[in-house]
RNA sequence: GGCCCUGUAGCCUAGUCUGGAUAAGGCGAUAGCCUUCUAAACUAUAUGUUAAGAGAGCUAUAGAUCACGAGUUCGAAUCUCGUCAGGGCCGCCA
């Protein structure tokens, strides 16, 4: 909390001896910072709130930091003294770890990305790892310890399918391209195959079994294309600032978790149904799921439940979060009651963080079919995009730094899309809004960032000691009270573990910035002014620097 | 059929958890700004002038029955119930 709140909470607690106290922003900033509604009194004071609030607006006297303390109607609205507010918070606020939170001493893992390795990233994808990673360096820099990890989905029909088809329509052939893609096309091709003669399915399944059983061929050919989808990934990876510490693969641990399942048949906490182990829901009101098919293999979920053991024994984690779209809502809700189930301690301690799909304008993508946007493609064409306007703009670059900042301003266009909205929402992509960069976009947010950047390059580093008060502008005082509230918004989006919060908030400073631009003169000033202002702008450019530090988007100097 | 999520200007969203003042932002539309730090030319070398261009900038205006109906409350976009619409999931896929 920022001191000006702080200290409003405090005033506002000895006098009404409220434990806790809830303040608002008014709506209109001409009333006020932040405002009491008095209604919560009425009840125990047994008065209209107006007349409370003119009691309190007597009694309570305005300090260094409240400049004023006034009643509009029942509202008791606080005016800050933001050149007061300004004098340590400027300081405070150029320094790099400004907004961080305290060490927690707890150790978070959050599982992200997890994809199926029979075929290239999509934008699913994108989205996927643009809230897991963001949300991982969120709570990094709230104060936990993150251990970030994937688990690759690298057995079962899908990846059979990919290895059925090199083998039948690309035999001996390399990649010419992204091998990822490459591996793709032998899944797409397999798939059509399969549409047109369903027979062939027999074949999925002996080859399935073959690699069940370790025949020495396929398990070749298997790791042949494993690698090039891995190949693949790790230059996408690179390129969206996406890692891991830990990766888990399905074909290590896709057989264990039975024998967890069978202690808790033998315990009676499942049931044995035609031939299958199965957890009865029903009375939580949640679907009855099957742990062990009837011819005694495991399913997605019987591994889930040993990685959900195997994370909290290697890492000795207190939390684990599961980043994955809404369509497996169910499927969590159900690992996590067989958890509580079997009586895990850590079940307790998981939680999913559903996000909503992300639908193509002709509706929702089917990697099957291969209505997908690739993630590579999309990525390419952004940068490209970009790449023109920084030509527009800039005649001399060379090449290689056009292509650096392309680069940059690219992604960050996408991430920020994939983010700016709350998880939930789902949305329809629109690549037009994709590749634009003006409005709500993330190199919007950049070019603030490398505004700044020029000036303080033009005027030089400000001197450390500022005047405050010649910061006295409307535009001046909506930056600073911005500035203040940046560690509650992290705090907010941390507990909340909504990330959209902080592109919200990186969005808001760099328009109040923008404003600020253009209404103040700051190297055209006097001195005073001049040096408060660049002073202020230094505090912006950390602020946005650090904000977008956790979205994954770097702020550059110039673009 | 059951369960979960969503419904806010022409369009996209924030706000909903934790009820509070005139419902906020972006796109698009319309009308402007022409610089101070982007940028060209000129000479009078100026915080200059000029035609233009550019715009990851800014300002203003218009645009909302917060899906609909009821309830709770001093007060509802927000909580509860119902209806409608869209999406997702629903025992041996992930």
């Amino acid at each position: 909390m920022n001191k000006a709140k702080e200290e409003i909470t405090n005033i506002l607690k000895k006098e009404t001896k409220l434990k806790e106290i809830n303040l608002e922003v008014p709506k209109d900033s001409a009333l006020g910072d932040y405002a009491f509604p008095c209604f919560q009194l009425s009840k125990q004071y047994k008065q209209n709130p107006i007349e409370i609030a003119m009691n309190l607006a007597k009694t309570l006297k305005p300090t260094k930091l409240i400049k004023e303390i006034t009643e509009v109607g029942p509202y008791l609205n606080f005016t800050i003294n933001k050149q007061a507010l300004a004098e340590s918070l400027i300081k405070d606020s150029q320094k790099q770890d400004y907004g961080k939170g305290k060490d927690k001493k707890q150790k978070i893992m959050v599982e992200f990305l997890s994809p199926n390795t029979n075929k290239a990233l999509h934008l699913g994808h994108i989205r996927n790892s643009a809230i897991g990673e963001s949300l991982s360096s969120l709570l990094k820099f709230n104060g936990y310890k993150i251990i970030k990890t994937s688990i690759n989905n690298d057995r079962g029909t899908g990846v059979t399918e990919a290895m059925l088809g090199y083998q039948k329509f690309f035999k001996n052939k390399f990649p010419k391209g992204k091998p990822d893609k490459f591996v793709s096309d032998c899944y797409v091709a397999m798939k059509k195959a399969l549409k047109e003669q369903p027979a062939l399915d027999s074949e999925v399944k002996q080859m399935l079994l073959k690699w069940e059983q370790k025949d020495k061929e396929t398990i070749d050919l298997w790791k042949k294309l494993m690698k090039w989808v891995y190949q693949g990934y790790k230059e996408t990876y690179k390129r969206l600032g996406i890692s891991f510490d830990k990766e888990y693969y399905e074909s290590d641990i896709y057989a264990k978790g039975k024998e967890i399942v069978l202690e808790g048949l033998k315990k009676g906490i499942f049931e044995k149904q035609e031939g299958a182990v199965i957890a009865k829901l029903e009375k939580y009101r949640i679907p009855d799921k099957v742990l062990i098919k009837s011819d005694n293999t495991s399913l997605y979920m019987t591994q889930d439940i040993y990685l959900a053991k195997l994370k909290h024994d290697e890492f000795k984690i207190d939390k684990s979060i599961y980043v994955v779209g809404s369509e497996q809502d169910n499927h969590f809700r159900q690992l996590f009651k067989i958890l509580e189930l079997l009586k895990f301690r850590f079940a307790k301690d998981l939680f999913h963080l559903s996000y909503g799909l992300v639908h193509l304008p002709s509706g929702r993508m089917k990697s099957r079919e291969g209505t997908v946007v690739d993630a590579d493609d999309l990525i390419e064409e952004t940068v490209n995009l970009a790449k023109k306007e920084i030509k527009k703009r800039h005649k001399d670059l060379s090449e290689k730094e056009v292509n650096k900042r392309a680069d940059m301003i690219g992604i960050a266009a996408i991430k920020f899309l994939m983010i700016k909205f709350d998880n939930t929402t789902e949305f329809i992509f629109d690549p037009a809004e994709a590749i634009s960069f003006e409005g709500e976009t993330g190199p919007y947010c950049q070019y603030a960032h490398a505004r700044i950047s020029s000036i303080l390059k033009k005027a030089g580093k400000p001197k450390n000691s500022i005047k405050t008060e010649v910061l006295n502008t409307d535009e001046d005082e909506k930056v600073i009270l911005l500035l203040s509230k940046f560690p509650e918004v992290v705090e907010q989006a941390a507990k909340s573990y909504k990330p959209h919060l902080i592109a919200r908030y990186v969005l808001d400073l760099s328009q109040a910035f923008n404003e600020f631009y253009h209404a103040c003169p700051i190297i055209q000033s006097d001195d005073n002014t001049k040096n408060a202002r660049l002073n202020l702008i230094l505090a912006v450019q950390q602020v946005l620097k650090n904000g977008l530090n956790i979205l994954g988007i770097k702020a550059p100097d110039a673009m």
